[in-house]
Formats: structure tokens, C-alpha cells, sequence
DNA sequence: TATTGTTATACTCTATAACTATA
DNA sequence: TATAGTTATAGAGTATAACAATA
């Protein structure tokens, strides 16, 4: 017989059935590549890279076509988009519809941007240091699997 | 010469360089089986069913000790547990050290778990769909060694 | 009528710093 | 001195509803 209803808390909690949910893992992966990004390429979050990334690729670019690319409400773009452009980095044109903005990197966004680009690349190195090219890919695709 | 200087922005983005970035593609897929466990398993997040769980495999652990699993602040802790305890589904009791908590599933939250469990093997299954078995398991793998 | 960008507002999740009670 | 739980507070990130300008 115990001498108290209480049990004493272990240090090491055992894991129950979390470890076997792909949600769980997939956002286990994910935080660990979020901080690995946050110490390889300070000063700007990785979803704020990918709109540049998008607006590079995809210049003139409208506020509420970038939202939907990123499944954000078009609202949440207006907040985001004045941060990067106080910053310097981006900026809104008039479009050829004047209801729209079109977004343009300036010099000092696409200068961040190589610079960020560089910093991805050592980043993604160190993630993927785990895996070999082919499972690299592997993972990717998997992951598209998922992701539909 | 065209006559314009702005470019007609494109309804299909050109992804340019994110899909080939880990970090990319695990946020789409973490949002793709997030949003199908919302629709999957209403009223609860995987954050709070995730505690839940990791309180069922381990009655009577301390707040301090949850809060390292999760890898969240002990002061974060506190609202979270508060709002499982409002719900009625944990409870916190006298630890053996006069400091802590610990934490215990209440009938409520048993049955709650019960239910969310079932819950989320359908939605497991929904998110697996185009994985075999072996499949999953290299992708549970290769997760694993993506989060060290 | 419908769409684009905007504003006001609010909600969720999270952390830091300082407090208290215990150890 | 150190630890556990708590509080006050703040900062991201996000959404909804309503509005003016334009289509």
C-alpha cells in the first residue's frame, strides 16, 4: 500500500500516443526548422521570405492575389505588406486597374533577398544533414502526399 | 515598348524558389492536417489534446514538468491549464511537494478523450489516405530525423 | 453588383519580468 | 538561493465586418 494518493511526477514524461500522429511529428519537424531558420537568417520570419520570394518571382504582383497565394485574408496583407515596405524592401505601385496595388521588390529588398538566399541555403543544408539527397526528395514528395 | 510600365499581375503565381525548401513544405502540410483535424475533431486544437494525452500516460504531473514537454513557458502553461480545467475535463491537485500541481484527467475529461481519440484515428486515416503503411512509416522516419 | 485595399477591432498563442509560497 | 505556480503585460499573427474607390 502507498502511503499517499498522489503519485510522484516523473522528470521524463512517457509519450502516449502522440508519437505516432503524423500531425504531431509534422509539427515537431517544423518548429525545429523554425528555429534553425530563426538563428540562420536573422531579422526577417520565414513566411515574410516567402512573400518576397513571390513577389520576385511574380513582380506587379496584386495585395490580394499574394493573400490567396499564401492563404491569408486580404486584410492580414495590408499589415504584413506596410511592415516590409517601412522596411524598404518592397513597394506598391499603381496597377493597370486602379483599385489595385502592384508589388515591386526595391534594390534593398532584392539585396536582402540574395543575401537571405544565401543564409536559406546553409540552413537548408543543415536540416536536411540527416538525409541523403534521395531521401531529401523523398521527404518532399511524401510530403506533397500529404499536403494534396 | 510596351506600353505600360506595370506588368498584368498573374492569377497563378509562379512559385518560384519555395517548393524546394523542407521548411516550406512542412508548413504546408502541417496547415493541410491542421485543417482537417479542426473539421475532424471540433472543439479541441492538437496543442490541448496533445496535454491532455501526455496527462493521461502521466497522472499526476506538474505543471512545470507539462509545460517542458511542449516546450512551452511555465506562465503559458497557467491560462491553457486554466481553460481545460473551466472545460471541466483536468484537474489540478496538492502535489507532494507543496509547490506543484498535479495534473489529472476528470471523468469529463476521460470521456472527452475517449471520444477525441476516435476522432482522430478516422482523421488519421483521412490524412494517410495516399500513404501506404510503409510509407508512413519512412515518412514518421524521416521526420524524426529532420526534429533530431 | 462585385472587387480591392483599408481600417477598426478582437482573438489566440506566446513570452518576459516580477511576485508569493515553498523548498 | 532556487523552484513552482501565478499575474500583469506585451507582441506576433490572424480573422471578421464595414467602408470608400473603382470596376
Amino acid at each position: 500500500m502507498s502511503r499517499r494518493a498522489e503519485q510522484p511526477p516523473r522528470e521524463r514524461l512517457r509519450p502516449g500516443a502522440l508519437p505516432d500522429l503524423i500531425g504531431y511529428r509534422l509539427r515537431l519537424a517544423q518548429q525545429a526548422v523554425f528555429r534553425d531558420f530563426a538563428s540562420s537568417v536573422p531579422g526577417i520570419s520565414p513566411g515574410r521570405v516567402g512573400m518576397l520570394l513571390l513577389i520576385e518571382a511574380n513582380p506587379g504582383v496584386t495585395q490580394s492575389t499574394l493573400a490567396q497565394a499564401v492563404q491569408r485574408d486580404r486584410s492580414t496583407m495590408v499589415g504584413v505588406l506596410d511592415q516590409l515596405e517601412a522596411k524598404g524592401w518592397i513597394e506598391r505601385r499603381r496597377g493597370a486597374d486602379r483599385r489595385t496595388n502592384g508589388l515591386w521588390l526595391t534594390r534593398a529588398g532584392r539585396l536582402l533577398l540574395a543575401r537571405a538566399k544565401r543564409a536559406i541555403a546553409i540552413h537548408e543544408q543543415r536540416v536536411a544533414a540527416r538525409l541523403s539527397a534521395a531521401e531529401r526528395a523523398r521527404l518532399l514528395e511524401l510530403l506533397g502526399r500529404i499536403s494534396d
